[in-house]
DNA sequence: CGCGTGATTGAAACCCTTCAAGTTTAGTGG
DNA sequence: CCACTAAACTTGAAGGGTTTCAATCACGCG
């Protein structure tokens, strides 16, 4: 077993709940990589073969509209699974660009995978639906505040759920997260700080 | 076996594949409702204890801001299933509001029957699968839209995608789950049909 | 050092909201 | 079935939040 899999392992030992024997099956069928900062994972019109596991580093997942404009989907850090789930899953080609923000070290999690897992281990299956279900609320909590609030609402609200993303992530990607410009993004910073706002 | 349950028979026969037997025992697990326009199924601060199957009529679920605004998450017309997915699954107090835009007939779907469902039928466990898929990817597509598109391009996919809501949902309830008032709505509407635009 | 990327700032423009008034539509009771 | 009322929709004018474009500043890295 590769020694860089510690996160993985956790995951699955822990979390999923995977007992000894079994984990010694599946995790063969997993593969260990490293991406450097700016590597592309994945590009629109392509199927998501695999899921990545991020062991440590930052990816995120993002489209590109018609103006060229970047729109963040989804950030993923340290024993977060980024992924297009339904090209992944209907074996679609995606809209999604995956890359790498930091260099990063991941684990490939095929769909391969996933069927084994779930046909082995109850306990799997089960969290895997716990995965999908929190990957729901999560959307929906996003929906509403896209939906309901200004840009510095949505902003405090991130530093609140991701202080550490706030840190690593640049501010212009943050911004394309909240679905406003760097510029104003900016602007609203500065309202924050002059209010004697702290992050933490 | 209820004759008003018609289209839950064949959602479970048909989409979940569920066998005569089964259902036989399954169909006994929920209840049927006749809701009155206006009729709230389920409020904040509730936990979410029927997810509802809409036999036909209309539902939506949507949120209240703190300045009293409505923001709607979801329609759900015949072969629907409303519900808050969060709250019913981690039995965790819901921020929603269900209520019934027109007279509805509904199944009421408790957490029970879905456990129930889960371990007699590999079917239905599979179709299960696919329902959260298939959400996963929808809200990440209305995630990409509220990101990335104007009020006139939000309407415009709304009508495609919903052909039959744009005319049974009043507009400014449209309006309210695209994220736009409803003046906004009209004025996007009158722009549209003075470019000739037609729905359909 | 100098270059490039990211962050900031300013001014103008734009989209959308707000508020207010009017018009249309739909539902209810006489 | 009409009359009345409330709700929904439309329209206008003013205002606000955000974007756009452009220029400047800050910083890390070769």
């Amino acid at each position: 077993m590769n020694t860089y899999m510690q996160n993985f392992t956790k995951y699955l030992k822990t979390k999923a709940n995977i007992a000894e024997p079994d984990f010694q099956l599946l995790i063969k069928k997993v593969e260990f990589r490293n991406i450097e900062k700016g590597e592309i994972l994945l590009r629109p019109g392509e199927v998501c073969k695999h899921s990545f596991f991020v062991e440590n580093g930052l990816l995120r997942s993002y489209t590109v509209d018609d103006a060229g404009k970047e729109h963040i989907i989804q950030f993923g850090s340290e024993n977060w699974i980024v992924s297009d789930r339904s090209s992944a899953f209907f074996n679609e080609p995606s809209d999604l660009f995956i890359d790498a923000i930091e260099d990063t070290k991941v684990v490939l999690i095929s769909s391969d995978f996933l069927n084994e897992a779930s046909e082995i281990s109850a306990s799997f299956r089960n969290y895997n639906q716990i995965a999908l279900q929190n990957h729901i609320r999560h959307q929906q909590k996003r929906i509403n505040l896209l939906l309901s609030a200004s840009a510095e609402r949505r902003y405090m609200n991130f530093i609140k759920l991701y202080p550490d993303l706030t840190l690593r992530v640049p501010q212009w990607m943050i911004a394309s997260y909240l679905g406003i410009t760097p510029e104003s993004l900016s602007r609203v910073r500065k309202e924050l700080a002059h209010k004697n706002f702290k992050p933490n």
